[in-house]
DNA sequence: ATTATCTATAGATCTATAGATAATGC
DNA sequence: ATTATCTATAGATCTATAGATAATGC
C-alpha cells in the first residue's frame, strides 16, 4: 500500500475537522467515545501510517471477530506496539467510532450518483445497489453498526439521505412505478438485509445482486415490467466450489 | 425453568443416538468434535441440568460475543464450575455443535407443518416463514451456522429438506405461481436473508413478517395476485421506540 | 460404586499505562 | 523541541487440567 492511499483513508477518517492550532483543547472531563469530538488527525508522518495500517488491521480482525477482537492481536497484525493504539485510540470504541467514520464517509460519496439517476425508480435502484454494495464488500460493517446502534440509538449510518430518500419514494410511487404500501424504512431494512449477505460467506455474498433484484421486483408496483433477473442460481455444486475453494479437500472427504 | 423444559432440551440434543449400555465405547484416537459421534446424554438428574443450564447461558453468550465467548463466562452464567462445562463439552466446537444440534432438532418440526400445506406456494410461503422465524427467534445462530459451515462446509441446516423443497419449487412453477427464472437455492438465500434481521437490533427484527412478504412477491409470478402486506412500516419514531427497548428485552432474555 | 462437581492452579493472553528511546517537522 | 514509538510490566481474565469432595443410581 503507498503513501498515497494512507493520506486518502486520513482524510475520510476526519472529513469535518480541521486542526485548530492556536486554540489550547479544553481539558474534557470523562468523555465517551460518543462525544468526545473527532481527534485531529496526526500531524507526524510515521504516525499517519500507523493509525492507517491499525485501521486496516483492525477492519479484518472485527471482520473475523467481531468488536471483542483482541487490541493487542489489532496491533500486532499492524506490526505496531499496542501503546501506538492506545495513543490513537484511547478506548476500544474509538476505534469503533474512527471505522464508522470511515465507512460513513464511503456511503456519503454515493449521493452523488443517486441524484444523477434519470428516474425516480432508477434512483431508487442505484439507492439500494450502491449502499448493499457498501455492506455487503466490508463484513467488518455489521459488528460496526450494531456496536454504533448500541452507544448512539438514535444515529442511523443513512440517516444523511432520509429526506431525500423519502421524497424519491414519494415521486416513485406518483408515477406508478413503486408499490403504494411501502415507505423509505421499508427500503433502508431491506437492504440492510441484503447487505448481510457478506457475513453469510463468500457463497452468499456473490449472490447479492440477484437477491436485490428478487427484492426490488417485489417493490415494483405489480403492473409494472419486471428486468430479467442478474446472475444464475447457486446449485449446490456451484455453492460448495465458491464457498469454500479452500476448503474443498476436507469437503470432499466429509462425504 | 423447570424439570419439564430440561428434559425436553436434552431428548432434543441427540435425537438419533441411543444409550448402547452394554457396547463399550472404542478407545477414540484423535477425534475432532466434526466426526466425534454425538455424545450420550448424561445418566445423572444434576448432571443433565447442569447441561441445560451451559446450553442457555452459552445461547446468551454467543448471540452477544460471537463464537469466541468465554467459556469462563459460560460457566459463570449458568453458575456451574468450569470443569464442569469442560467435562460437558471438551472443545469449544463440541459446544458449538450441541447447540447447531439442538437448533436442527428445532428445524426438523418444519417439516410437517410444510407438507400439510394445501398448494405447493402455500408450502413454499410456510417453508420460508418459518425458517426465517427460526433463525429471527436465535441471534445465537448465525454465529453458529457460520463457525459449523467452516468446520464441514458440506453439511447446511436445511439439507434435509432439499429434495423436497426442490419439487415444491417445480409444482409451484408449474402451476403458474412461481416466477421460472429462480431456483430452490434462491429461496435458502433469501431466507437466510430475512433470517439475518434478528442479530440487527430488535428494530429490526420485528419487521421480518413485513420484509419476507416483499420477498414473497418478487417470487411470485408477475401476473399472479399480491396479498396485503402484514404489519406495518416502521417510522423513525417507532423505531427509535424500539431500539431503546432493547437493553431491557436482552436482559429478559438472559434469564 | 459410580459419576459428576468444585476448588485450585499453571501458563497464556489480554487491557492499560509508565518510562526510556527514537523519529520527525520547523 | 516536539511528537511518537517501543519495551516492560501490573493486574485481570482466559483456557485447560489435576485432585479432592460431593451427589446420584442401582
Amino acid at each position: 500500500m503507498g503513501a498515497g492511499q494512507s493520506s486518502r483513508l486520513e482524510r475520510m477518517t476526519s472529513p469535518t475537522r480541521k486542526p485548530q492550532d492556536g486554540v489550547p483543547a479544553p481539558s474534557a472531563p470523562e468523555r465517551t467515545a460518543l462525544d468526545r469530538p473527532a481527534p485531529v488527525p496526526p500531524r507526524r508522518r510515521d504516525a499517519r501510517l500507523n493509525r492507517d495500517r491499525l485501521i486496516l488491521s483492525a477492519r479484518t480482525l472485527l471482520a473475523q471477530h467481531g468488536v471483542d477482537a483482541s487490541l493487542e492481536a489489532i496491533a500486532r497484525q499492524a506490526e505496531v506496539g499496542v501503546a501506538t493504539l492506545y495513543r490513537n485510540f484511547p478506548t476500544r470504541d474509538d476505534l469503533v467510532r474512527a471505522l464508522y467514520d470511515l465507512a460513513l464517509a464511503q456511503l456519503h460519496a454515493v449521493r452523488g450518483e443517486i441524484e444523477a439517476a434519470p428516474t425516480p425508480w432508477d434512483a431508487l435502484v442505484v439507492y439500494t445497489e450502491r449502499v448493499a454494495e457498501w455492506l455487503v464488500a466490508d463484513p467488518s460493517l455489521p459488528p460496526i453498526l450494531r456496536r454504533m446502534a448500541q452507544l448512539d440509538p438514535s444515529a442511523r449510518p443513512a440517516a444523511e439521505f432520509d429526506g431525500f430518500i423519502a421524497s424519491l419514494v414519494a415521486r416513485a410511487k406518483k408515477d406508478g412505478t413503486l408499490r403504494r404500501d411501502v415507505d423509505a424504512v421499508d427500503l433502508a431494512v431491506l437492504v440492510t438485509m441484503v447487505g448481510s449477505l457478506g457475513s453469510l460467506g463468500d457463497g452468499y455474498a456473490g449472490q447479492w445482486r440477484r437477491q436485490l433484484s428478487i427484492v426490488l421486483d417485489g417493490l415494483r408496483a405489480a403492473d409494472a415490467p419486471r428486468p430479467k433477473l442478474p446472475g444464475r442460481p447457486l446449485n449446490v455444486k456451484d455453492y460448495q466450489a465458491t464457498v469454500h475453494g479452500l476448503t474443498r479437500r476436507a469437503a470432499r472427504a466429509a462425504r
